[in-house]
DNA sequence: CAATAATTGCACTTCCATTGCATAAGAGAG
DNA sequence: CTCTCTTATGCAATGGAAGTGCAATTATTG
């Protein structure tokens, strides 16, 4: 019994081929992914239990989903120990304008903002988009 | 000559009585609006003239663009002599959970977000999300 | 008025997200 | 191990928002 299947059962989540070979390929990537990158990486599975098994993840807060405006849904595994079942996460996400590509700054957490009078502040989502350290470094 | 025919000219927008309709409409809201909000509030008019009325707007920087992670887009007038033409504007926006609104704060300016050494921010969308002074207020 | 340019309406397309249902695979009881 | 029940997977179809091509209408200009 290796350590991703304990993984998986401390978040009750069945361990089945196609969940194993999915988690393994977000755990390997360092920028989000959309669903349409993770149908290009497994062209032999279908497309509703690859959006379904991001969709169980996603329930079970082994990744997060992210809007970084472009208009397509991207997913991240979440840190270890976040705490993205009972709240959004804290941390920003930064969107190149040149690759294209959206990553989680994970250490840089989300300051705290000021709302008017009347107004609950449950969680924010902060995206910054310009160019990212791979495309500015020339 | 009033005052929205010269705002029109002032925009270069060619003043017509659907974009005036319309700019009343968004003028007289104190929330973000929806394309389908403005289909509803005009049945008699096709959705692609309300479409590309708003792009117009969008354009001309009459109106901004909202992405409040709903997944539709919403706009919104932007504040007199803001510059939402050069970039992005830079108050932050609010939505309701409960109410399913959203509103710019446009007093609220989007603090400065540090991001790691190679990065260049060139804009941040920031979204507020919980409870709004009216649903909070009983 | 005629000629030209911009706006509007209709039909159609694209793309992502989501669901219903049938089948296959897996876990558990006996 | 076998039967039963649950869950996962695959296929087909749907829904909704955004965007485009083109023809018809309306406005502008000379
Ligand atoms: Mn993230
Ligand atoms: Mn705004
Ligand atoms: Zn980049
Ligand atoms: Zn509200």
């Amino acid at each position: 019994m290796n350590n991703i299947e304990q993984f998986f059962e401390s978040k009750h989540i069945r361990l089945t081929a196609m969940r194993l070979l999915i988690y393994k390929f977000l755990a390997q990537k360092d920028v989000a992914v959309t669903l349409r990158d993770v149908e290009n990486a497994f062209e032999k599975a279908d497309r509703t239990t690859l959006y379904r098994t991001i969709k169980t993840f996603e329930d079970k807060a082994v990744v997060h989903q992210i809007d970084d405006g472009t208009g397509i849904t991207k997913y991240a595994l979440c840190e270890k120990g976040c705490n993205c079942d009972i709240e959004t996460d804290l941390h920003l996400h930064f969107h190149c304008n040149n690759c294209n590509e959206t990553i989680c700054l994970t250490d840089h957490k989300i300051p705290q903002i000021k709302v008017p009078e009347g107004f609950v502040s449950e969680n924010v989502n902060l995206v910054v988009k310009g160019v990212c350290d791979k495309c500015s470094g020339q």
